[in-house]
DNA sequence: GTCTATATTCCGATAGAC
DNA sequence: GTCTATCGGAATATAGAC
């Protein structure tokens, strides 16, 4: 995979991101060197350093922009009724985590090694999602749509459940996307009261 | 912390499973060295190899002990109604997980790291604690106490769900334990279609 | 059983040639 | 932008004294 010298920066930028994703998904952050990840990219180590100022502003910089990207993509329709936006909402949430498996994982898995601000970052973001969710919850539970002790914590609890299919879910297991996210839905359905 | 030297084989051993738990929780096996482990007991980093062939079954064995507690832990009543095995099953794993938070993260955040014979062993564990719900939930359908679609499914999406809690709850926070397992059985109940 | 000391390997990051 | 080469440090694991 070793290449001669020459000019490529318009690849090798995404190649570095998207070679670190894989590898620090797989092993985990600390287990991963920069030479691996230059080996996987088809570069010496050095070559990294002109896409990174470090390893560490890698990491922040695949959580980040996960986080955006996970954000820009929901689209919420507030006028819906929210048994229907609830319903959409776990079509979304399974169908982008089974899209995007290793940010989904590196993005609760290595938290812990960003600095205080990338870590602050990363959080605000995620908060920002869950709180698009609770929002929901909230909305079924004053229409009478749905019935719920605690929308905070059914926020968690739903999410927790619908990221969880990242970690059993196989293409071309038993079950296909489609059937998944079907059983999915009722599972919440019942949850949430509205079954 | 640092010891003069004397022999404490009874109380190191334990000191350095507990030590070597906590810091690979905290920070990730692959991101914490020997050196560290063997400062949080208060010896040198050669005298861990007394109590451990190499880090690799230091993780191995902290993990494969975990699932073989939580396994011998749990005792299921098969005689019971399906409904109140249901709810024991809830209300122990959220205990129980909250009381082990660090060997239950470890436990599915360092699964890669362990060799093939020692992923096996812990798969194989983890999937008869899995089996044990999945029990659970048929003999449910079977009775028409409960509604599911699919109890493997279900299975993971429970267990998901449950675990979730330790990613979020804090002693002394708005919800104690009593009142999270309250509102957890809840969401369980409504999604198997017993609400 | 624990210490000190060390062999060996690999790490992140930088410098300078091209 | 990428290479080669290298600095300084830290990693796992071992050897031998006590």
């Amino acid at each position: 995979m070793a290449r001669t010298t020459g000019s490529r920066a318009e690849i090798t930028g995404p190649l570095v991101r998207d070679a670190a994703l894989r590898l620090f998904a797989r092993h985990g952050y600390a287990a991963v060197s920069m030479r691996q990840i230059a080996a996987a990219v088809g570069v010496q180590a050095g070559a990294l350093y002109a896409y990174t100022p470090d390893k560490q502003a890698l990491l922040a910089n695949l959580l980040t922009d996960h986080m955006e990207n996970l954000l820009s993509a929901w689209n919420d329709g507030p006028a819906a009724p929210p048994l229907q936006r609830l319903e959409a909402f776990v079509r979304f949430h399974i169908a982008y985590s089974l899209d995007h498996t290793d940010a989904v994982f590196l993005s609760y898995m290595e938290l812990r090694n960003l600095s205080p601000d990338n870590f602050a970052a990363v959080a605000t973001l995620r908060g920002r999602y869950e709180e698009s969710l609770t929002a929901i919850l909230r909305a079924g539970a004053d229409a009478g749509a749905m019935r719920l002790a605690d929308p905070r914590l059914t926020t968690m609890a739903l999410i927790a459940m619908l990221t969880g299919v990242t970690n059993w879910y196989r293409e071309g297991g038993r079950l296909d996307r489609r059937a998944v996210a079907d059983h999915y839905w009722g599972l919440v359905r019942g949850a949430v009261g509205a079954g």
